[in-house]
DNA sequence: GTCGCCTTCAACCAAGTGGTTAATTAACCG
DNA sequence: CGGTTAATTAACCACTTGGTTGAAGGCGAC
């Protein structure tokens, strides 16, 4: 995962109403419409959000017939997990000193980006 | 953990220069100065990079003497660490069945927010 | 083709962000 | 006390962001 494109995927879920579009969209694919339905603000401010949604890759947008329906993908999300694991050591007292080596050690070679 | 606090957190990591500090500071306490040193950008961006990540409750501040020493304050990163697992079913297939339910019925207890 | 619905694009605005330089506070040292 | 070092505060600037309204594009239905 690039630098910028971590940054990318933090400053998308900066957005309450991002992180609820994405929980809503964890239960199942769906319109923009629908996903605007439960928020207060406009139809456009909407299809901003999923704009910024797309570019740090959280979701994918496909058009089927008039509707353009917008799927989440997790990817990013299990990189995030294995971001923020890179401090797990930090706060879990059952992290054991051979799992803290072997993590330590991946630090090292793949996680180059901080 | 509240809504805005998550953003905040999210927010504060979106900043590869904070991303920065923080690796720097998974390694031990350091002062001001000592953290700013390797970027090339001036002590007074750094001073404000350290206030967005103290307000996230990243890092706490202390005064030494005539130094400030920071400190990595790791339970925004637990509470991180806790809010993407919420996803984790959506990307790791060895997520069996019972794990599953249990998880879900815990976000529908604690974790009201999104 | 025309109407209507779903969605995006464009232009604008207020507020926030990341950076700068200059001034200020705080603490130690002689 | 005066000087030095550490760090923050203040004022400013260019750019981004999250929202608005209005216009336009795509597609199906008639």
């Amino acid at each position: 995962m690039a630098a910028n494109q971590v940054s990318d995927v933090f400053a998308a879920l900066a957005d309450p109403t991002r992180r609820a579009i994405l929980a809503r969209l964890a239960a199942g694919d769906a319109t923009v419409n629908e996903l605007a339905e439960p928020f207060p603000i406009s139809l456009q401010a909407v299809s901003k959000h999923l704009n910024v949604l797309e570019r740090a890759g959280l979701i994918t947008r496909v058009r089927e017939a008039q509707w353009r329906r917008c799927r989440l993908n997790p990817a990013p999300l299990r990189d995030l997990a294995q971001w923020v694991d890179q401090y797990r050591r930090l706060w879990d007292d059952r992290y054991d000193t051979l799992d803290g080596y072997l993590r330590e050690l991946k630090e090292n070679t793949d996680d180059r980006d901080q």
